[in-house]
DNA sequence: TATATTAATATATTTAAATCTATTATGTGG
DNA sequence: CCACATAATAGATTTAAATATATTAATATA
């Protein structure tokens, strides 16, 4: 675990050193430390999290159908030629980013899209790239 | 690699059993196709590319660096407390999905955000979640 | 030209995630 | 209660990514 202190000693350290091009070591500290604030807690974790949960195939491809409707595990794991607990897998994960919700029909689990906003933003995001 | 035919057979299979609950057959193979469609060039790859990249914590925290300016790589590893070729490696992904690009200056290489727009828009998605 | 500095690349190892196989849990209808 | 259908979970295997170590490339300077 990274300390605020270690930032300040150590990018202080180079940058007084004069190997390095950096000139503005103290407004550098500073921010540094805001930023280290700021990363310091779960904020980093999550923010990986979401994102190693978009980086699969398979997931944003259930995520394309999902925009279609509403789909029980049985309709997606055909669709998508996946078996049963893969499929289950990638929903769950999902699931647990809270994107998808899901609810019980009788023998059927139908999942559906949670956070419409969030995946249509996903579409603005990516046309940037 | 699936077919476009695969996904007909198989969806109209499983809605014309009658164990899935699925009712609009017809219609939602139509879409099916159209997405199976868009999903079977690069589009789908690509994006997962995207999203892998930013889904390390490492990586998250050199983009939140390069907000504040342009870093040489020395400074980089020192205020983030990694190795040389730990931090050259981050870059070169970040680099490869074109958000971060480099100059050389001198004996130093330069690394800064190449579109700030997209991650500005980063910060919107995750408000979202 | 020889040497030091900065950074990329190449390879091996470690670590994490995806997939596969089997099992368990939950619900339905005979 | 039993047989069957749907879906989640558990454990083992495979695959991919991160890290560590060593080397190479490019530049600067004595």
């Amino acid at each position: 675990m990274m300390e605020k202190l270690d930032y300040e000693m150590r990018v202080k350290r180079l940058v007084e050193s004069g190997l390095c091009p950096a000139k503005d070591a103290s407004k550098y500290v500073e921010v540094l430390q805001n930023l280290t604030n700021k990363m310091d807690g779960d904020t980093l974790k999550i923010q990986s999290k979401i994102f190693k949960a978009l980086s699969d195939k398979s997931r944003l491809k259930i995520l394309a159908l999902l925009r279609i409707r509403d789909m029980c595990v049985c309709e997606i794991m055909v669709a998508l030629n996946m078996t049963q607990p893969v499929a289950s897998h990638h929903l769950g994960i999902l699931e647990n980013i809270g994107i998808v919700k899901y609810r019980r029909e009788g023998k059927w689990i139908f999942y559906s899209v949670s956070k419409p906003d969030f995946i249509n933003f996903l579409d603005k995001i990516l046309s940037l790239v």
